[in-house]
Formats: structure tokens, C-alpha cells, sequence
DNA sequence: CTGAAAGCGCTTACAG
DNA sequence: CTGAAAGCGCTTACAG
């Protein structure tokens, strides 16, 4: 039995639970790493276990860094824009399933005209995921910095859409319409310049869906809540024969199905409106929003499942293929 | 000359470095960290940092962070509601600065109710700042995982306010107010929950700054935009013989200041509001709402400044302690 | 089943 | 001014 360590500030290392428990340093590992093909007897581990519990022992992650060659540190790189749904619930919930693999997850917003270095260059993480491609200068650093694997991956293609679900909502939301009985679609967004990008990538990925559905590619209309551009889009669109719009998000929805209310049209008889995210003013909104729901935790899961794919060769669960995004049908289609 | 290395998968290391540069390896180390009291001759330090260069040279942080004992990163915890103002341009300031030092900044908003280990775990960073002081169970585990530093202290008192400026605006609102001969306020925010301790922590500063000027504490009232209940209380105060209104945020602000509008007061005459965060909506609304502008670029300095001092014994510069809000009056004051 | 030992890639006194 | 060498705290073949 040691004797009561004196308050030195010298971090415990493996080395100290190792004497506390009257093994060798390697048994320590051993257990603490549930190392697979060592045999270890349940008397050994229990006591290891609690010496380390006594001590309070951390492994120091930098050593552990070091001598094996991974951080199991993941690193997740945000756009540039703002975030739509609940992605806070999102990230908690890739946090906890990555830290039972005992892996962790740091994330980062990077901006293009940044001037700091990347964060992969301090973290050496094991896996870095972007929600679009990196440009080559950035994984050439990656690669020189030690980063293992890329997503998406610069040589090889990936399915798209792992991590943040940009293009399966648009698809759903034409695919309402269409079923609805629309057939001359329109997609709408606000001016602001930050979410440009994103816009882009939702109106895209809606056009691509008219057309597979045989439909007429997808005008995309911005409008302002501030002025009376909803109003003046609403009465062109009715003019042009349009009757389905695809909202960027729930408050652009808001913004047209207001304008329509004031131009005394009914909804969805003649125009109907989706929105995207489900967020509260959807449900709120009079008349309420169709829009589309995200599954923020089965998503979150998902992307968790296929990141330890990755840096684990885990199985890859078939359920990455199911929708986490829904149709909430209400008033307005 | 060195022969050029074959296509390898191997990192290249400071030995690598030496050979390319026909130098020891200490002597890598020397130039590529500036290490003081070294005096390295022209020559040498380019030839050294020539070889860095053209091998695509990039220290182990690992190994690094191993042999020093420390990890040369900053883990800011972020509060667990939205943060007001342009933070990304905030912390886009602080990391630069902190690049610029050698230290990199890591940012993670925790739950109360997250199951995953703190990031703190993995990265063991050199000082871990939070916007609120973080309990015993969370300190105790920065202790065991080598965290050198914690702020706020949970031995010493520190400056409060470092971070993120909590209090410093509404203090400014009701000076503005105050000057501009107001006696009877109000503290107005949004009904959400998830704003609810910084609605609180800003309804405080409001109020013993408005102690401080000898007036009474405010009250705190919470509207819902998507109802009358901004009607409401603008009827109320007027009956209660309030007249300045210290509003949470710009939105707040607009939602007042449209029930104002509607009842036919006359802005800032009958009633004035002022907002905070200077956001678009504070200049397009009609009328122009007065309002706080903050200077987030200079508040990233000074965040940078007072994370140096701790973790390098910099010296603090004064201009911590300068303003980084500003007044905007407009029309609403 | 357990231990002695090499090695990961740095930093940093310590010698020359 | 430069180099040889110990050491940071782990992981991981390799022996017993």
C-alpha cells in the first residue's frame, strides 16, 4: 500500500498507477486500453482499474499522441454561413457517439480570407471533414501536418451529404409539390450576402430534382422581408402561372405566405409554400408551414457512424441511407 | 545536396531538416523556435529555414507538446446561448492574434447535460477560459488533465468581463439614457428560454448601473414579437410613466419601437428605446433605432492581450480597459 | 499472463 | 556558436 501522495502539482502518470497497483507499466496500458489479444486476469484489471480511479490518473494525450501515431482528434470544418437548424443538438450528439469510441470532436469555422493558420496544424487530428471540398493548398498542409484521412476525400469520390444534409431537403420539398399537383416551381431566399453559398447549393440541388421529375429547372428569387419585394414576387408568380414555392428556409416561407394572405390569395389552392427546418415560427404562422424536419439526432449519429467507418474501418450501418429529413405537411401545400 | 526524398508517406521530421540543412538538430530547433540566447549565425538560421521550407517541414505538435509541457492551445468555452454580436469576427481577431504568439485558439460551447468528456480531456490545454466561473467537478478534471491555467480563477478574483462583454453594454445603455434625461426604465428582451441567463446577466448590469446613477433597479419585461404583447407593455409603461427603454437586442428594440409606432407615440419624445449590437435592422427600421456598436475586432485584441499575459507573462496593456461600445444614437433616443 | 525495452519527435539543459 | 544526449509519457512488438 503507498502511502498518500504529498500535494506535489506533478501530474499522475501510468508509471504511478502501475506502483499503486503492483503491476508494470505495460499492464497499465493494457487494461486502460482494452488491448485486444492480452489476457489479463479480472484480479489484475480490477486493481489497476481502481488504482487509477484512486489516483485519478489521465492519460497524458499528447504521449499517447506521440507514441501511437493518432490523436483521435476529429476535426469538423463549418461553412462560412449560418447554420440552420438545431445544429448545436447535432454536434452533441456526433460529440457523445465519437466519445464512446473514445475519439473527440472539435469543431471550427474557417473563413476564407483567415489569416491565422488552420487549426489541423496544432491538432494533428486523425480525420478532417469539410461540408464542401478542401482546395488543394489546404490538404497539401493536412497531409504535411500528419492529418490521416480527408473527407470529402481529394482522390477518390464520396457519397455527398454526410454531414450536413444540404441537398436531401430541397429534394424533398419538390418532391411535396410535385405530388401536391404543382408543376411550375420557384425558389425563394433572402438578399442576405452570408448565406449566399448555401443558397446556391439548395437551389441547385431543388432544380436537379424538378428536372429528374420532369419538370422545368427552377427560377430562384430573392426577396427582402423589409420591403415590399414579397408582395411584387407573389403577384409575378401568379402572373407566370407559378403555384409551388420552395422557401430556402421556414422565414422566407413567413415572408411569402404573408404577402400571398395580403393579396388575399388561398393557400395552398393558389400558391403553395414549403419552408425547411421546422423551426418555430412554422408552426406558429397563420396560416401554419408545411416544411421539412430534421432528424438533428439520427443525424448526428449518422455522420458519428461514418466518421469511426473512417478512422475505425468500422462497418458502415445501412440506416446512413435513411432519410433524416421529413415532410411536415400543414397549411400551406 | 541531398538527393530529393522518394515519394513517402513519412512525416518529415527536424532530423530530416538538420540533414537537409547539414546542421545538428538542436540547432533546427533553435532557429525554428527563436529560442532566445541562441546566437545563431545568418547563414545557418537560413539555411535552416530554407530546408524547412522547401522539405514542407511541420513540427510534431504532439512531440512538441510532449517535450515542453505545454500544448500551446487556448480552449474558450462558450455559454450555452446564442451569442450576440458578429462573435465570428471576434473570434477570427483573437485566433490571429493568438496565431501570431504561437498559440492556437480552440472554441466548444458546452451543455449542462453532455454526456461526452470535456474537450479539455483530449487536448489539454494551456489555459481554458470560460464566460462563467466553471464548478469544482470540472475544475478538479482540468487539474488532473494538466491543464496549466483556468480563468476565471477559482482561487483569485479576476477582472470580470474579459471575454465576452457582458455587462459593458447595458451599463452604456442606461447612461445613454440616463443623459439623455430619462428617470424611469425598463429592461425589455424576448420570452425565449434559451437566452435566459445572458437576458438575466444584461438585466442585472442594467440595473445596478442604474442604481448607480441614483435611479431605481429596472424591471424586466418579456414580450413576444408574434403577438401584442410589445403593444401591451408599450401601454402599460406609458400608463407607469416610463420612458426609456433598455432593450436585450436590436431585435427587441424594433419589436418596441413598431409598437410605438402603432400607437401613435412619438419616438424618442413619448418613449425612447435603445438597442444592442448595432445589427442591420437598426439602421432600416423606420424609425432608425439608437443602439450599442461594438468593437469586436478591438475586443478580440484585447481577449488575445489578456490570454498572452496569462500564458506568457506578457504585460497587459492598458488598453484593455478602453471602451470597446459605442453610442449609436439615432432616432429612437 | 506479465515485464523490459525501444521508439514516437520534439525541447532543453549541458558540454564543448 | 553547435552538437550529443536525456527525457517528456505513452504504445507496442518482443521475450519470457
Amino acid at each position: 500500500m503507498a502511502v498518500p501522495e504529498p500535494t506535489t502539482s506533478r501530474r499522475v502518470t501510468a508509471l504511478d498507477v502501475a506502483r499503486e497497483a503492483g503491476v508494470s507499466r505495460a499492464t497499465v496500458g493494457f487494461v486502460l486500453n482494452n488491448t485486444p489479444g492480452q489476457t489479463i486476469p479480472e484480479s489484475t484489471r480490477k486493481r489497476v482499474l481502481q488504482a487509477a480511479e484512486r489516483l485519478g490518473y489521465r492519460p497524458n494525450s499528447a504521449a499517447r499522441a506521440l507514441a501511437s501515431g493518432r490523436s483521435r482528434i476529429i476535426l469538423l470544418v463549418l461553412p462560412d454561413w449560418p447554420v440552420e437548424f438545431r445544429m448545436q443538438d447535432y454536434l452533441d450528439e456526433v460529440s457523445l457517439a465519437l466519445d464512446k469510441a473514445g475519439y473527440s470532436l472539435v469543431t471550427y469555422t474557417r473563413h476564407p480570407d483567415q489569416a491565422a493558420r488552420p487549426l489541423w496544424e496544432s491538432l494533428s487530428p486523425d480525420l478532417v471533414v469539410g461540408t464542401i471540398p478542401f482546395n488543394s493548398p489546404d490538404v497539401a498542409s493536412m497531409l504535411a501536418c500528419g492529418v490521416r484521412q480527408i473527407y470529402p476525400d481529394p482522390d477518390r469520390p464520396d457519397p455527398p451529404d454526410v454531414s450536413l444534409a444540404i441537398s436531401a431537403g430541397p429534394e424533398l420539398q419538390v418532391d411535396h409539390l410535385h405530388e401536391r399537383g404543382h408543376r411550375n416551381l420557384i425558389f425563394a431566399a433572402f438578399v442576405e450576402a452570408r448565406t449566399s453559398s448555401m443558397v446556391l447549393a439548395r437551389h441547385q440541388a431543388a432544380s436537379d430534382r424538378a428536372r429528374f421529375q420532369g419538370l422545368a429547372a427552377l427560377g430562384l428569387e430573392r426577396i427582402n422581408y423589409r420591403d415590399d419585394s414579397p408582395d411584387d414576387a407573389v403577384r409575378r408568380w401568379i402572373d407566370a402561372g407559378i403555384t409551388g414555392v420552395v422557401a430556402f428556409n421556414d422565414d422566407v416561407a413567413a415572408a411569402i405566405a404573408s404577402a400571398a394572405v395580403r393579396a388575399g390569395l388561398r393557400m395552398p389552392a393558389d400558391i403553395a409554400v414549403i419552408g425547411h427546418d421546422d423551426s418555430p415560427i412554422a408552426t406558429m404562422f397563420v396560416p401554419a408551414l408545411s416544411t421539412i424536419r430534421i432528424d438533428t439526432a439520427a443525424l448526428g449519429r449518422g455522420f458519428a457512424d461514418f466518421v469511426l467507418h473512417r478512422v475505425d474501418r468500422r462497418p458502415l450501418p445501412a440506416s446512413l441511407t435513411l432519410p433524416n429529413l421529413t415532410v411536415v405537411r400543414r397549411e400551406t401545400t
